[in-house]
Parts: structure tokens; C-alpha cells; sequence
DNA sequence: GTCTATAGCTTGATAGAC
DNA sequence: GTCTATCAAGCTATAGAC
């Protein structure tokens, strides 16, 4: 990025020069950018190889299309993702901490791929933009099991108190979500992870309360 | 503006057959649904007419062009939805119940304009498309400040005394953003009106504990 | 006015030298 | 592993027939 790019080709001179990390990364780093930007369908490959500095047969040696670039963005995320959730399934302790431990490290993986993460909101609400298709569902059906799972765990230790599993965990998973898109959306607001933390605990201590699963019919 | 409007043009014999609502109208619904479906740049306004039972000169008749029909959408959209915070602003009683009200109304809207909310959807997070600029984050704005006023008072009555006043409306913003993409994403889960309102009452019974604005350091 | 054929550009993708 | 050079398919714009 801070590097001197000789626009490549014309001349016999040195190439651009080797700028930073591994040229399949940078690949990978400037495709995640543009596909998040201009979207996939509008990003074309001659900008992928410029703005990283090779040229075009190099991506179709890594990678195999531009099909398959995008397809590896999103395989290495969604796999740091299941690697993330068989981490929290293995680990002990109270469930309240244990939900905490998942969400924070969900959203510092947001984080770390916020190119992929906005990349994967595009594809998902943006229109059709010929895409090969990842069941983006089924990952999220397989996070919210492991939280329900990890909820009805505080329910069963009395960790919980109101309320019933499901309706915790949608709690839990909205709280998540408005953080995750605060990012995306807005990330100069700094809705960071200290306050993710903050107001899980927040509503945590509202369900450490006497009764369980009250329905009050006031009004 | 509600005035019959024989299609001009061509013959002088009766029009294809007024299908059902008036013309307009049914511009405006298959305009959305297409919007929505394949996306603003996607969609032609070939497809609009024919899907409406017209003729290319009626939607420029009625609307002064593509990028005028779907202003008219957005614009009708966000003129109901501020028409709902003035309601709102003016409502009299308990903080509770005016948040109760404004979120389940908030929803209702949602739902009664699907389309176009996908639509929104897709244009804030897909990739441009062209589309004319609408600043969606400017109504966010004003609703989150509606929220947040509602929950002051509801401290100020000491309807809530746990917590911020930044956190609960960040946890009133968060279930219903939550109902609203369930509703998007995935109608069939039937995450509906008596759900948002259970969860919300949920979420506000554990807000009137004891203390005002705690940190514990649990772990 | 409307349709159609086509020239010219851009795209994703590859061959073969080094 | 990376380059130059080039391909075939698809798109846009438009000239020219009707």
C-alpha cells in the first residue's frame, strides 16, 4: 500500500517491485477489497492484478478463475469461522463466560476480515451478481445452535433464570448482530468490543432475576 | 393524482384490462418486487410494464423515468415511516409502553412494505448500482434519537434502573433490528409482531432491578 | 419511428517463452 | 512463477434497411 507502483508492463525495467506479504495474499487482500467496494460482478480481474501489482496469468495460477478467488475468500473465512466454534464447544467453564468468549472472538474475526465480512453482506441482501453460492445460512443455523446449546447450559445451572432458551438466544444473537453491522456500517462510532461485553452483561444480569419464564399482560 | 388515466397512445379501444388496483399503484408494487428481486440495474423497465399489464409511456407518464420510480418508492416509504416517529413523539403514557408501541408499529410498517424494505437492504449493503442516493443512515439517525429520548424518560420515571441510557437503546435498536432482517431473511421462522413484543418485555423486566448503571468484574 | 446487423471494445481465460 | 501476446464470448453503440 505504501509502496511505489510502476505501472507494470512497456518497459524492460525491474517489476513493480516485490511490495509486502506473499503475492497469493496480497491477491486475496485486494480481491476482498474490490469485490467489497464495487461488488464481484463489477470488479473485473485486470483490477485485481493491477492494484496488486502481478499480472493476470499469476491469479490464474494461484487461483483458478475469478470464480475461484472468491470462492477461497470465503472458504478461509467461513473455515476460521467452524474452527471458532469447535474452539468454543471444547472450552469449560461457567456459560455466561463461555457465551461471552464466543461472541467477543466472533466479532474480533468480523473484524479481522472486515473486507470478506462486507463482502459476504453484499452477496447476501445485494442483488444477484452471478456468485457461485455459499449456504451463508447454514453457518449461521450452526452458530445459533451452539449459543442455544450454551444458553440452555445457564439455564440448567441457574445462570439464567428468566425467560426460556430460545427467547435468551435471540437476545444474545441480536446483541451480536447490532455489533457485527455497527461495524460494517458505522465503524467510526467504535461500537468496539468492550461494549459488545459491556451490554451482554448488561442484559445477563437482567436475567439472573427470581422467576423464570414470566409472561406479564400488562396493557 | 386519482383520476382515470386511459393509457395513451396506439388505439382508442379499452386497454388490456385494469387488473386490479390503479395503475400506479401496480407500477409502484411490481417496480419493488423487481427492484428487490434482481436488483435496481438489472431490472429493465421493459420488464416493470410488462409485468404490470401497460406500456413503456404510462410508467413515464406517471413517473418521469427508472430512476424516478424508484425514488417514488423510497420516498413514499420513509415519508410513512416519519409519519410514524410524529405519532410516536406525540403519543402520551408510560416510556415502556411508547417504546413497546413505537418498535411493534416499526414493524408492522416494515412488513406492510417488504419489498421496498428489501430493496433498501439491497442498496445499502449490495454494490452501487446507479441508483439515486438516498441517506438512509439520516432516518436511522432520527429513530435512534426517538429511541433514545423514550428511554430517558423511562429512567427519569424509573421504568428502567439498570444501565446507560446509550445501552438500553442500543438494546431496544438491537431486538428490533433482529425482528426486522428475520422478517427479510427468514420469513418462515414466523419471528413476528407477539414475538419482537415478548422478547422487548423480556429484556425491560430485567432492566428494573435494583442498582442504576453497575459494572461487575466477573472474571 | 422501429428493427437489425455489425463494428469495436471489454471481459474472463489461456498458450508458450523464459 | 511470472511474463507477453492473444483468444473467444459478450456487451454497447450505431449505421443503415425497412
Amino acid at each position: 500500500m505504501d509502496t511505489d507502483h510502476t505501472a507494470p508492463g512497456q518497459s524492460a525495467f525491474p517489476p513493480p517491485a516485490p511490495v509486502d506479504g506473499n503475492v497469493r495474499e496480497r491477491l486475496l487482500n485486494k480481491a476482498a477489497r474490490l469485490f467489497a467496494r464495487k461488488g464481484y460482478a463489477a470488479t473485473t480481474v485486470r483490477e485485481i492484478v493491477a492494484e496488486a501489482g502481478v499480472t493476470k496469468p499469476v491469479l490464474y495460477y494461484y487461483f483458478r478463475s475469478k470464480e475461484g478467488i472468491y470462492s477461497e475468500l470465503l472458504q478461509e473465512a467461513l473455515k476460521r469461522f467452524e474452527a471458532l466454534l469447535e474452539e468454543a464447544r471444547q472450552r469449560r467453564g461457567r456459560a455466561v463466560e463461555r457465551l461471552l468468549f464466543l461472541t467477543d472472538r466472533v466479532l474480533a474475526l468480523f473484524l479481522d476480515q472486515i473486507e470478506v465480512a462486507r463482502l459476504a453482506y453484499s452477496v447476501y441482501y445485494g442483488p444477484p451478481q452471478g456468485t457461485p453460492d455459499f449456504d451463508l445460512d447454514a453457518y449461521h443455523f450452526k452458530f445459533q445452535a451452539r449459543l442455544t446449546a450454551l444458553v440452555r447450559e445457564g439455564f440448567d445451572n441457574r445462570e439464567f433464570r428468566r425467560g426460556t432458551v430460545e427467547d435468551v438466544t435471540w437476545l444474545v444473537l441480536a446483541i451480536l448482530n447490532m455489533a457485527l453491522e455497527l461495524q460494517l456500517s458505522h465503524p467510526e462510532k467504535g461500537f468496539g468490543r468492550e461494549n459488545l461485553r459491556r451490554i451482554l452483561k448488561l442484559m445477563v444480569a437482567g436475567l439472573q432475576g427470581p422467576a423464570s419464564a414470566e409472561r406479564e399482560n400488562c396493557s
